[in-house]
DNA sequence: CGCACCACAATTTTT
DNA sequence: TTGTGGTGCG
């Protein structure tokens, strides 16, 4: 064929192509179509970014390189080229064969994409959708969370590293414990050292790749004795949890990446696999996910990053906003697509959402737009404390609701803490809620004991769990008796297990062999159990009954151990379900699923009830209306992010995330004090309701005018007001309209009383404060927003 | 060994 | 105010 046959070949490819994704935007198109190559693409709230993801990921099973590429295949005739051309819309089902057959450029196979995501939920969206469009097909996609994928790759190769592919996973509690172990054995105090600041530094270090040596050799010539003892400590607990065979949350993408980096043959292995790597909330992840992404990768280098910088609110876990920004960087040749238009909102909410996040310095920048048109105004409403703006929301559901559909509407708080207020105002309304978050099945200190001893089954050399369960149900295995054994299996470098099943062998257990002995039989048993043909939840029940934990609790029924025998018995339908979907059922396949599920999910039950959750748990969620509570400088933004530039815009994309959940009403509520653990605080509005324009707003509430405000507020004299710009200094002092302090003046606060001031630090045309008030102790205030409630004395 | 008592601290938490 | 974890006693 000559060139120009060439030519109107590849233009009639894209068109064919272009043409089965029309239910797309352009911007939304282009991102399917642009398969090759490093892809950042930036999509706003609500922009439809999962339906890129699964059309993106049909496009490339389907069609291969095609759209993206001028690349053509020998085989292709004039003739070809000349049906490709005539085809129409309606074009027979053979027509449409041959037309797929004559695109198609090098089309992966399902396995040989990656898609990425943080949560199960995520996951098992992008696979569900998948395989509606793709058929059973779909199922063969790699689209599941970084920690499967990972644990995935892990069961294939983690010999290589020293761990057996049984091995076991820790979450956060399980790790604590074994730190607070370290801790103690290695004399540390534990208010100088703890455990949870321990595990923070290390996890800190894990995400940097360093090691437990690495780090020792790092600290070694500094004076830093802290640091020092905490490179100690995590030496210890990795050695700990290889001797354990148990890896924590950080650990499987940790050793995933070392995996990968250090033995060629699998990294290679994996980067012929994956041709195309696609990851979700990518402004989500850490420097250790990065790696290990760019590992992945790293073979064909056809990596599309989805994210939205603007909604990066896990930077307090080690998320890090750089990969978004630096993904040019990292990736030469990559492309940058965004995806602006949104389809949830109304502009009314966007327009508040854009003004909000404007402040942010560090960002892309994008700006949202939608064609839903303008909607309603933000309603803000100010109370006098939390009761009243649990009423209110109360009041405000009932009357717009009409006692139907309670799901359309949201409750989003910054703490998990604001939520009693809130569940007392809709108990004595008999509004139906639902509060997400808190207190986990899973985390049931009932459902860890059967689940401990699940592991122990699973992996004889979980200390850890063993410790738990050994007498527990109580069994007369005392204190004493452990800490013996466990020095015995110490000094011979040997895990519990092995000690505790061999206890005749060791003359200092002698007056308790006879329980170990019972113990480790009845666990022998079990799992001996578990080699003949039983089912799972059967074996299950034989677990509940023989350990005795059944028992134990029927033999008290009070209303705690009904509740209790209820919760084990509903860890049998877990393991019912898990039977029921996984393709080759395993103990340890349930094992690794329950340490990497949350049940977040519980939410989509469907009930009809008025959803309540933090504003974290909210990403990713809509809600026709929605009320975000508590805007109260202090709290939202909270204390700690007042004075500090980077926790103030981590605060500020969480409003930014927080308005961008409602459809289509959006209520902020603020009160004027508010009980916190068990104190009340005068609160003043948060400074993000400034920043939203007041044209947006609709202020409701008689609050306000009650005087509550004007009693604290004292008169304030804007400087030379004049004609208009009077009110708008009003609500918006400007510059240097404050009270100039110094260091060491004595100021009057209308709410926090007397104080002194310590220091001033200016901060453009504010200044931040911090005040030593008589009676509520040190607080931090901006100068600006604090000038209308000070006088110097 | 179990229970009661006290001290203490307490954003957010996809895994 | 709430929950939790550690300690000490019966």
């Amino acid at each position: 064929m000559t060139q120009q046959w060439i030519d109107r070949f590849v233009t009639a490819r894209r068109q064919y192509i272009e043409d089965q994704f029309q239910n797309l935007n352009s911007m939304q198109r282009q991102a399917v179509l642009s398969t090759d190559g490093p892809l950042l693409l930036l999509a706003g709230a609500g922009s439809g970014k999962t339906t890129v993801l699964i059309n993106r990921i049909a496009n490339l099973i389907r069609f291969g390189r095609a759209s993206d590429s001028i690349d053509v295949p020998d085989t292709v005739s004039e003739d070809d080229v000349l049906f490709l051309e005539a085809l129409t819309k309606d074009a027979t089902e053979a027509d449409q064969c041959r037309a797929d057959y004559l695109c198609a450029l090098e089309p992966p196979m399902p396995y040989n994409i990656l898609a990425i995501t943080f949560t199960n939920k995520a996951a098992n969206e992008l696979k569900e959708r998948l395989c509606d469009m793709l058929g059973p097909e779909g199922q063969d996609v790699w689209a599941m969370t970084f920690h499967s994928a990972c644990c995935r790759i892990l069961r294939r190769d983690i010999e290589r590293i020293g761990f057996t592919c049984s091995f076991t996973i820790y979450d956060a509690s399980d790790s604590e414990r074994v730190m607070k172990d370290i801790i103690k054995n290695m004399g540390l105090d534990d208010k100088t050292f703890p455990a949870k600041y321990v595990l923070s530094v290390i996890s800190r270090e894990k995400d940097k790749l360093v090691s437990a040596d690495e780090m020792l050799e790092h600290i070694e010539n500094s004076n830093e004795f802290r640091m020092l003892h905490i490179a100690r400590a995590y030496q210890k607990y990795q050695k700990t949890l290889k001797e354990n065979n148990a890896l924590d949350f950080d650990d499987i993408i940790y050793y995933t990446v070392k995996l990968l980096q250090e033995h060629e043959d699998v990294r290679t292995y994996y980067q012929r696999k994956f041709r195309y790597v696609l990851v979700d909330e990518y402004q989500d992840t850490n420097y250790m996910q990065y790696m290990l992404t760019s590992l992945l990768a790293g073979g064909y280098e056809n990596i599309c990053v989805v994210g939205d910088d603007d909604q990066s609110i896990y930077r307090f876990r080690g998320a890090t906003i750089e990969n978004i920004l630096n993904f040019e960087k990292h990736y030469r040749g990559s492309r940058v697509i965004r995806l602006e238009q949104n389809y949830r909102s109304t502009q009314s909410i966007l327009n508040a959402a854009n003004a909000v996040i404007a402040n942010n310095l560090g960002r892309k920048g994008k700006h949202l737009w939608t064609a839903n048109g303008e909607g309603k105004p933000v309603t803000v409403y100010e109370a006098a404390d939390e009761g009243a703006e649990s009423n209110f929301v109360a009041g405000e559901i009932i009357s717009k609701s009409g006692g139907k559909r309670f799901c359309d509407y949201a409750v989003l708080y910054r703490t998990n803490a604001q939520s009693n207020a809130l569940e007392f105002a809709f108990k004595r309304n008999g509004i139906p809620y639902r509060v997400i978050g808190g207190m986990r099945f899973f985390d049931r200190a009932e459902v860890k004991d059967m689940l401990s001893y699940l592991c122990v089954i699973n992996n004889r050399n979980d200390d850890l769990r063993l410790r738990r369960i050994i007498n527990n149900p109580p069994r007369g295995i005392g204190a004493k008796a452990l800490e013996t054994a466990e020095r015995l299996a110490q000094a011979e470098g040997q895990g519990l297990y092995r000690v505790v099943s061999d206890p005749y062998s060791y003359g200092p257990l002698e007056r308790s062999a006879g329980k170990f002995m019972a113990f480790t039989v009845m666990i022998e048993e079990l799992a001996q159990l578990l080699d003949t043909d039983i089912s799972l939840p059967d074996f299950y029940e034989e677990v509940m009954r023989r350990t005795g934990y059944m028992d134990m609790l029927e033999a008290k029924p009070t209303e705690e151990n009904k509740t209790r025998l209820e919760n084990i018995q509903e860890l049998k339908s877990s393991i019912n379900s898990y039977v029921q979907n996984a393709e080759l059922p395993t103990l340890s396949g349930f094992l690794e699923e329950i340490a990497l599920y949350t049940d977040l999910e519980q939410y989509h039950e469907g009930d009809d009830a008025v959803v309540m959750m933090t504003m974290h748990s909210a990403k990713g969620l809509e809600f026709p209306n929605v009320f975000l509570v508590g805007f109260e400088d202090g709290l939202f933004p909270g204390m700690r992010a007042i004075g500090d530039h980077e926790e103030m815009e981590e605060e500020r994309r969480l409003c930014y995330v927080a308005i961008t959940r409602a459809k289509e009403n959006l209520y902020i509520t603020h009160a004027g004090r508010r009980m916190l653990y068990g104190r009340t605080n005068a609160a003043l509005p948060s400074r993000f309701l400034r920043e939203i324009p007041e044209d947006l707003i609709l202020k409701k509430g008689g609050y306000h005018k009650a005087g509550y405000i004007s009693q604290i507020r004292p008169a304030y004299t804007p400087v030379k007001p004049v004609g208009a710009h009077y009110s708008a200094a009003l609500s918006t002092p400007e510059k240097h309209t404050y009270l100039e302090l110094n260091k060491g003046d004595m100021v009057m606060h209308t709410a926090f009383g007397r104080g002194l001031v310590l220091s001033v630090i200016k901060m453009g045309g504010d200044a931040l404060l911090e005040i030593a008030f008589d009676q509520i102790g040190t607080k931090k205030l901006m100068a600006k927003t604090a000038s209308a409630y000070l006088k110097r004395l």
